[in-house]
DNA sequence: ATGCAGATTGACT
DNA sequence: GTCAATCTGCATA
């Protein structure tokens, strides 16, 4: 027998082949799937922001390709994971359209489902709010690092998004975090749930 | 509730 | 050499 889960289906590549920001709006709602050998942790995706090419200079990718972006130049529908303040793991997937040759969207935030005990241990704390309401949060949580580097999210292996909410959701956009320039694009999206 | 220092290392100029 | 798409703990109010 089937269980329902093992039926659902990733989130096509087409999907990541338009514009970076609606991307980024669009992953609100999907689910995050992390499997660790019979383990499986997950998420919806409650936070994102975008980050796109040579008209944004907030984002790795605006000065051209280098060895940590180059992700951000190849295939959409995986993952780009960069290491950051000397200790965390940040996780975006990679998404543009023809018009720009690189982009990706920072997941920022996930509202913990499944594996929520496993969480709480990758985490050191008990507090689920306070388990993956951050870009290196979740990465924690999910236990996400270099290794994942390259990970295709739309294929159903260690680490992959699959539809998730079905109602449609307020999205609430803002200034992204963290960055010192490009503030006036209001490319980060949230909901609330 | 808001604010700030400190942690810690690899990528880039 | 500089500094980062951040988080935590501690301080003040």
């Amino acid at each position: 027998m089937e269980s329902k889960d093992e039926i659902v289906k990733t989130i096509p590549r087409t999907f990541y082949e338009r514009d970076t920001v609606k991307v980024a709006r669009d992953l609100l709602g999907k689910k995050l799937i992390r499997t660790i050998g019979k383990q499986t942790i997950s998420g919806i995706i409650t936070e994102t922001e975008a980050y796109r090419y040579a008209d944004d200079p907030a984002s790795h990718a605006y000065r051209g390709l280098t060895p940590r972006n180059r992700a951000m130049f190849e295939q959409v529908g995986k993952a780009y994971v960069y290491f950051t303040y000397g200790m965390y793991f940040c996780f975006n997937v990679v998404a543009r359209n023809h018009n720009f040759a690189a982009g990706a969207v920072l997941i920022r935030g996930l509202k913990p489902e499944k594996g929520i005990d496993v969480m709480k241990k990758n985490r050191k704390t008990n507090k689920i709010s306070n388990l993956a309401n951050g870009p290196a949060k979740l990465t924690q949580a999910l236990n996400i690092n270099k290794k994942q580097y390259g990970v295709d999210l739309a294929k159903k292996t260690e680490l992959y998004i699959t539809s998730g909410l079905d109602k449609k959701k307020k999205i609430f956009a803002s200034k992204r975090i963290g960055i010192k320039n490009g503030l006036h694009k209001l490319w980060n999206f949230k909901i609330s749930i």
